[in-house]
RNA sequence: GGUCUCGUGGCCGAGUGGCUAGGCUGAGCUCUGCAAAAGCUCCUACAGCGGUUCGAAUCCGCUCGAGACCUCCA
């Protein structure tokens, strides 16, 4: 029997609000799109959270045995800030600030955006589209919906046609919001507007003259809508209809709303199955993002250079205190929090370090029978948390527990002789795989080093000398001194000698 | 103003009708040349007020408080 038949999924759909039991449309494969940034700037802390989300949720279905088919976009055109009609496109304008090719600014910050997905240990998508590369597909599928009488034209732009598409539709399924109740808040239409009602929104926008980022259309030069690039990439890879769509909470409206209204409107096919949202990264309670100024960039917090900050975090302690909390609970960035995630996190990976070098010599019969079911217990569990809508805060308590008996284990106080073999085996392929593909814990890069971990060990045989010569001021002296450069030795048993970083 | 979410012990955070989540901090014990680490034990909370129920942190109502979306945001 597969795990992913053992330990079926369920996940909270955003599409009914509640949990559901996961059914993939193909068994076996799973097909899933996730929102990318926009690179105009820094990602910070805040998109880290949703990316590690998605992160987990691939990592675990892959675990299961599904196939997986992970697109995450870049979004490299048509962010317009300000009101849709006469925004500037995000891009375009920082582009201009800083006398730059657009191309160079999407480039920079990819690279960037790159290199702190990596530091994280988030995976790279299967597919990483962008908006640039699918320019043809976006007009092909606002000519579509032109010619179904769901869009309009008009002065150069394209326009979705929100109340045309009510009357056969749901405008509103996903946020929960009636389009009554749309028109009667937010800004009015003026004289200038060429939309004709307020709910509609933009296909394609005609570029005014002095708009670097621009391309031919069968309406003039323009530029794609920020909507449409998610439907056309996400169809275009997954399918008309697809399993998972995951993105932040604060794209449920309207991006998500609009994506489900113009995939439907061009196929007449509800474009997703589960609609999955994580929760923001808040500060003081307020969510981190960039407009309120109270967002953290990564290299801030490695450096610890941020004002809120006593001293710096590596990037493994920061995913393991994100993945304390359940994805669609907001999560409080704090000093306090961090500094309590970084010690339980060496908790964890200490334990690891221990159980890859166990080994269980095999054939014995158990004799310790109440400790061997509670292995295959600790194990059989992990399972059933993450299963439960990939909850990493239930994982990782059993993760603790787990780790407690490896240290019992290491000690002595349950010895691996006696365990049955089978749930050892068990227990320790769970928690090393859960550690790793799962959940992606691994030891900080910079105290993976084979020279610096090689140099460590050879102070180490000094000091074993110096011990059982009973040269303590010797001994200590070593201990003492790797102490202060955050080298932390301890004695094992039979003048065994361990050392974790600080 | 509209829609929605949340309020858990010193701190962070799971849970979501009955059985101590877990981490960090603090106290103690064991182990140890001394440490460190580790193991064990203790500190048992669910904003307030009503209601439903044999039983509610968990369901319902009200009050207070915080936040999100409604404009770009992961």
């Amino acid at each position: 029997m597969k795990e992913s038949e053992k330990y079926p999924v369920s996940l909270t759909n955003s599409l009914t609000g509640k949990k559901e039991l996961f059914k993939s449309i193909n068994p076996g494969f799973v097909g899933m799109y996730v929102c990318g940034p926009t690179v105009y700037n820094d990602v910070h802390l805040g998109n880290v959270r949703t990316f590690l989300t998605f992160d987990i949720v691939a990592r675990y279905l892959r675990f299961l045995g599904y196939k997986v088919r992970y697109v995450r976009n870049i979004t490299d055109v048509g962010h317009l800030e300000n009101d849709a009609d006469e925004g500037e496109d995000k891009i375009a304008k920082k582009a201009r600030l800083e006398q730059l090719e657009p191309m160079e600014v999407v480039k920079h910050y990819t690279e960037g955006f790159h290199e702190v997905m990596r530091q994280f240990n988030i995976l790279p998508p299967s597919i990483e589209p962008s908006a640039t590369g699918h320019i043809v597909e976006q007009i092909q599928i606002t000519q579509n919906l032109i010619a179904k009488g769901l869009a309009y034209e008009s002065n150069g732009s394209v326009y979705f046609n929100v109340r045309k598409y009510n009357q056969d539709h749901h405008y509103g399924i996903l946020s929960g919001r009636n389009i009554e109740e749309l028109m009667e808040s937010g800004r009015e239409l003026d004289n200038q507007d060429e939309k004709r009602e307020k709910i509609d929104f933009a296909l394609w926008k005609k570029a005014s003259p002095y708009h670097i980022m621009r391309w031919p259309s069968p309406w003039g030069d323009g530029f794609p809508g920020w909507h449409i690039e998610c439907t056309v990439m996400s169809t275009k890879y997954l399918g008309e209809t697809f399993d998972i769509h995951g993105g932040g909470m604060d794209l449920k409206f309207p991006h998500h709303e609009c994506e489900i209204a113009q995939g439907t409107g061009a196929t007449g096919k509800s474009p997703v199955n589960y609609w999955l949202h994580s929760n923001m990264l808040t500060v003081n309670g307020q969510k981190m993002s960039k407009s309120l100024g109270n967002s953290f960039l990564p290299r801030e917090l490695f450096a610890g250079t941020h004002a809120l900050l006593d001293r710096g975090y590596g990037p493994m302690a920061v995913r393991f205190f994100m993945l304390q909390s359940h994805y669609s609970s907001t999560l409080d960035f704090s000093n306090d929090a961090l500094q309590a995630a970084e010690k339980g996190f060496k908790k964890l990976i200490n334990a690891l370090g221990l159980i890859k070098k166990m080994e269980h010599a095999g054939g014995s019969v158990s004799e310790i029978d109440g400790a061997s079911k509670d292995l295959s217990r600790l194990a059989h569990e992990c399972f059933l948390n993450m299963s439960d809508d990939f909850n990493t805060a239930k994982t990782l308590a059993v993760l603790f527990e787990m780790s407690a008996r490896i240290n019992d284990m290491k000690s002595g106080n349950l010895p691996i002789e006696k365990l049955d073999s089978e749930a050892f085996t068990t227990f320790r392929k769970t928690y090393i795989g859960f550690m790793e593909n799962v959940l992606g814990l691994e030891e900080e890069k910079e105290q993976n080093d084979e020279v610096l971990k090689g140099t460590i060990n050879l102070l180490i045989e000094l000091r074993k000398k110096a011990r059982t010569d009973k040269n303590f001021v010797l001994s200590d002296k070593i201990r003492d001194d790797l102490k202060k450069l955050g080298i932390q030795i301890k004695d094992g048993k039979d003048s065994e000698m361990t050392y974790s970083f600080e």
